[in-house]
DNA sequence: GAGGGCGATGTTATCGCTAACATGATCGCT
DNA sequence: AGCGATCATGTTAGCGATAACATCGCCCTC
């Protein structure tokens, strides 16, 4: 039974001390190249790997983050887990995922803390939902954390995609072919990302001069976009449909069908996300394409910017997401 | 500046050892009823927490859980993490994500012995490559292990989902249907995945005398199901497909509706996974469904089985999936 | 009533690191 | 030559828990 080497087996080996190990370890100035490369020599020898919680303890501070997230398999937040976790590996940290079942206050507090139980350096939060940002504001002050997606006007350390300019962008796509006005099916309400793409939305209604139609409210769910589009199928001055995700769109786009009203020629629609299956439907589908690489990079480099120089940030990114051209988009019917 | 409190403290506060405190943190018997309300109140009193890295030194063995997987946004690793997740954290692990971008022997190895530096309880490995397979073999015997979607004739701690009884029930209820055969648009020849449903595929033809066709590989993606789609479409001979998952089906279900062929009138499909939105294709999508939930927790509690008797498991375990009928298949056209 | 066992608690050592201070040797400068 | 700065390294003291052993009553038994 051998258990692992510790920096004091590497020591002797080396023929000095552990806290030369140590320095080594740490890329400390003071070691002479010699010397460092007998340590270097040893560390091999033995196949040594630093336990990382005795160093943890030592310092109070882990090599990971925690991340807090709702246990859900929405493309979103999915992509954006993931996406985080590369950049995170590549920086050199472990990622600890701490998903809940709610996003709400409590939920979210007892989250965070059995994540500052393992000492994490910096906390990144997906906080789409109005009840997480809440949360938020009942933190520790002094632990990094970022959110993503969270509430424009309040978080502290925040990236977002730009979904007002993306759903915008979307509507006016639609006036642009020269539809008289857009329908739009939105997300959920309490999720920010449904607020901003109506804002959005409403804002290039304005600008266009065009009518404002009823809001016509959803979830994320095919489903739901499969009962909005059943009204919507039904409603002949309907021609131009922005739907907030590209799932919604997939019901919508079944709704039209069913009712024989063809895509793009009578009713053209906008989704929103990309999925990579979104190329696939019938028709391809025009959709807004946010960067979500480039959100967890930007929110990366908040959290360690946080991280190493101790202090709150208070800035906050925004990335803006571009549009993707394909066959649901067409002129109205004359 | 005030420091979290350690056990010490709340010994203080409680007029006992911190060892007493340990106790009672840990349900040791041998503490008086008084004295452990005592130290109860006091650690509630002073908010204490303990630190995990602390007890993880000590005892060379933290609560949590380290997963291996590739980074990836697919539908069935993504939602097998997600279902991993949430038992974990049921059970009272936190759980540690190392992903990597290339499922091969040296980045296995080295996401696995990064998690080691932390002392992880157990790994879980999603591996569903040969390659990944491989990797296996040369890990250290002695940690806790189990791997999901493995090969099946050689991984030792083994969940995965049946994909050989849920193919042959995709190709069987093609035939049921009165098809004379099923073609098949299968996954990449490196997935277990791949192999388990060409396998079903070829079983259910052979069982019930139908000629057997030749197999289109592809990918996971629409598109690459698009382009054996676009194949598939030109050969009137064709009337029922099988399709090693939903996107895939995705791609083939648009090839069909560009080439003018209905479905399920002419050409009848089942796809496998049941992704949210199959239900909402074009048509509604007939397909397998996997229990990722189920997947997630046998991995779990075969994994727990190790951690806690400190012996390797060669059990191995198989999730039954389930036929989902939806629109996508009917009796061949005559 | 002495010895043994056991239940409740305290004391000490230890896990494997890093931080802080201590020690020598080397070197440059007056 | 003497003296402090600087470099290379060693020594010691924790970080905050658990484990192992020690102690002290107390009750039971013969």
């Amino acid at each position: 039974m051998m258990r692992n080497p510790a920096m004091t087996d590497v020591a002797r080996l080396a023929g000095v001390s552990h806290q030369t190990v140590s320095r080594v370890l740490n890329d400390h100035p003071n070691v002479r190249e010699q010397t460092r490369s007998r340590v270097r020599a040893a560390i091999a020898e033995l196949g040594y790997r630093p336990n990382r919680a005795a160093r943890t303890l030592v310092t109070g501070r882990s090599q990971s983050i925690g991340v807090v997230t709702q246990n859900s398999t929405l493309y979103g937040p999915a992509s954006l887990l993931a996406a985080f976790e590369q950049a995170a590996a590549e920086a050199g940290f472990a990622v600890s995922v701490g998903s809940v079942s709610v996003l709400d206050r409590r939920s979210i507090a007892e989250a965070v803390a059995r994540h500052l139980d393992h000492r994490v350096a910096g906390i990144m939060v997906i906080a789409p939902v109005t009840s997480a940002n809440e949360a938020l504001d009942d933190l520790p002050a002094d632990v990094p954390l970022v959110a993503i997606d969270g509430d424009p006007r309040r978080s502290a350390a925040l990236v977002t995609v730009d979904q007002v300019t993306g759903a915008r962008d979307a509507t006016r796509h639609l006036l642009d072919a020269g539809h008289q006005t857009v329908w739009h099916v939105s997300g959920p309400a309490e999720w920010f990302d449904s607020a901003g793409r109506i804002e959005g939305w409403r804002e290039a209604l304005r600008a266009a001069g065009a009518e404002l139609p009823p809001l016509m409210p959803a979830d994320w769910t095919a489903a739901s976009g499969y009962r909005a589009g059943q009204m919507l199928a039904r409603m002949p001055e309907v021609t131009a449909i922005f739907a907030a995700n590209d799932h919604l769109a997939l019901g919508i786009l079944r709704a039209m069908s069913e009712r024989g009203r063809r895509v793009p020629e009578e009713v053209s629609i906008v989704g929103f996300d990309d999925v990579p299956e979104a190329a696939y439907f019938i028709p391809p589908l025009t959709t807004i394409r946010p960067d979500f690489g480039a959100v967890a990079r930007a929110s990366l480099a908040l959290l360690l910017e946080q991280i190493e120089s101790g202090l709150p940030t208070t800035s906050r990114q925004t990335v803006a997401p571009t549009l993707v051209s394909r066959a649901s988009v067409a002129p109205p019917p004359r």
